[in-house]
DNA sequence: CATGAATGAGATTTCATTCAT
DNA sequence: AATGAATGAAATCTCATTCAT
């Protein structure tokens, strides 16, 4: 309420307080990821990153404010994740196949953020949308240079954006979240092969 | 003393316990969609139907136990509503189209529905699957039949049955939910000729 | 914050509601009267009217409503009281006599409102300037009318108002909060003298 | 380690020092005078002071600690200012309208201490008596005098004392402190031949 | 002398649920 | 069938104060 200044930067801490932050940090990912943002608590929080309940306070300005820093860090991590997964690579399909690898990879790593992202709909609906339209952003771009070059047919590269996460994020509830593992080589090969025939031009 | 029951069904009220519970679910569906599941209170659900706070658990055995009945509700109704929606299509391609209209059309009257089912992710993670399980279920049978007819080529049913259920799940985000309209025509048409190229047996 | 109705009225409540509220709103007077509205806890009010926490917020919307609540009643109170004090009295020096004498057996009676009252400017500064405004409004009314009968010389109804409002505060707070006694009756005689010959018209 | 000594006196420091303390001790009163003593906080107290939280317990016990420094001085600081406004008038009259002009521009200039010697009553109800108890005490010799060399009628001088104490406080507080302004030249008029009329003898 | 990280007790408020009527 | 009063656990957040550096 009498709030007079913003969560503190990394810059402006000890060595020390660096190290605390990030703490509750790690904790903070591991606990939204388990409970979810309503259910998951400060107490337990802060119990995890072994530090007291006020401890907190004086890292982040709110249970709200964490939490976006959260999913802006994992919005942020995925995206590089991917463009440096399919860095050089030559054609679309060949980027679309190992951006598919390299979001599949991603999840299994970060379960709980997958979780996390979903749950920013209801705290915070502008942070979930912005989490989308930035990725979709970049895929935008990859699929307009695609059509540019011939290597795909004209389409709205939005709509082909919002329905190829789709697909990436289906498949990867369905066999990463739910089994626990990368989805089996079929799986993978049918869907990169739906793709190509469905976005490829006519040689 | 514990409940020991549960929820009356409606065949064991009387009419005027039908009405009162009627207007107890329709208000929580109102409410839960409004705010999520744990932002919802009672409070605000009896005081939507117009009843007394301690009515709700005459009828309900808990906050969990009404918002289970609506998504399982809402689950059985969609499905339904995509079945006589393709009733008597001769083609799948067809049955494609024909669902993807029905489905933004769904999602329109219902938006509230929508955030309410992916709630269900936090608060009963069997409910959820179950709801995109039963989905995928009508989905593989249709896309087997379209197999063996020949009119699409031969893939992993239930991989290509996620990955069009996430594209229409975006599709549905991205246009009825953040427009609050139906995508236009040519975001339908494309991504339905995403589908068709990528679906279809050569001819 | 997502309070939806004002605190219940008296008249909407069973005679449970009644007592309960009632108890609520004494144990509340005689906590803010020791501890001062800030130091005052609502555990504290709840444990002194025998109610559990919670039953707190079934009556009143927030700590501060309730506090404002005890002060408008103490007003209204106070005011009745000196008003009833002086009915039916011939002359303005009686007035003041039998005000001043009501005033301070009102204060010793309720030497907790005394202090609810001057808290009142570092909670909610407007609810405190009322309370001295409504006092004053009929003190001015009544020294006007001394005035027009020529009982009294002519001067600013205002100034003087809060010239007397000032005389009885500070002398009930030097002997009846600070001594716990009314002031001995050359006080009184004295200080009714000083009025006599301060405002009386000449003869 | 419980400090063992009281707050280190200005004599007792460095030239740095004294000036941290002062910067101290002036956000205090700011800030105390802002938000009343139990709404300001440490923090705010040393970020207004420019310095880190830990400086303030370098210079005071507790904020229990400034807060009584801060009454003491200003109580100080007043009745000099009284004594100051008043030295070498020859009639008691002269005197009682040069304190009451001395003691308006001083809230004038002060008036967050105005605020801050009302709180006292909150925090400490013997640093609160004895404000008023000390300006009472001088008040009482003049009046005395006043008495003895026939210019004032015969009467208990603390309670006139304290009526006029009174009078002043609420007149202050009415115009400067509502107001922002000096009381018109009608009530200082009104209130002072009030004052005569009530006090002197008849010649 | 000064810092700023850390603490932990305590405050207000919310809410699902129970129960007597 | 329906009510509404009552509960108490739990949640978020604040803040004076301590202490190692």
């Amino acid at each position: 309420m009498r709030r007079l200044v913003a969560d503190p930067q990394t810059s402006t801490l000890t060595a020390r307080g660096r190290r605390t932050r990030a703490k509750l940090l790690g904790a903070a990912e591991r606990v939204f990821g388990e409970q979810g943002f309503e259910r998951a608590s400060i107490v337990e929080i802060t119990r995890a990153a072994g530090v007291a309940q006020g401890t907190f306070y004086v890292y982040f300005e709110s249970k709200q404010s964490v939490y976006t820093q959260l999913v802006d860090t994992l919005g942020t991590t995925l995206r590089r994740r991917l463009s440096e997964a399919v860095e050089g690579l030559q054609t679309r399909m060949e980027v679309e196949e190992a951006g598919l690898e390299a979001f599949l990879a991603f999840i299994r790593e970060h379960r709980h953020l997958y979780k996390i992202v979903r749950q920013a709909e209801f705290v915070d609906e502008s942070l979930y949308r912005s989490y989308y339209a930035k990725l979709a952003e970049g895929y935008v771009r990859g699929l307009r240079a695609a059509m540019t070059s011939g290597e795909f047919r004209s389409f709205d590269p939005e709509a082909i954006a919002y329905a190829l996460m789709g697909i990436f994020d289906f498949i990867g509830m369905r066999w990463v979240l739910w089994e626990d593992t990368l989805p089996p080589a079929e799986v993978r090969r049918d869907v990169l092969a739906f793709l190509g025939r469905g976005l490829l031009a006519e040689r």
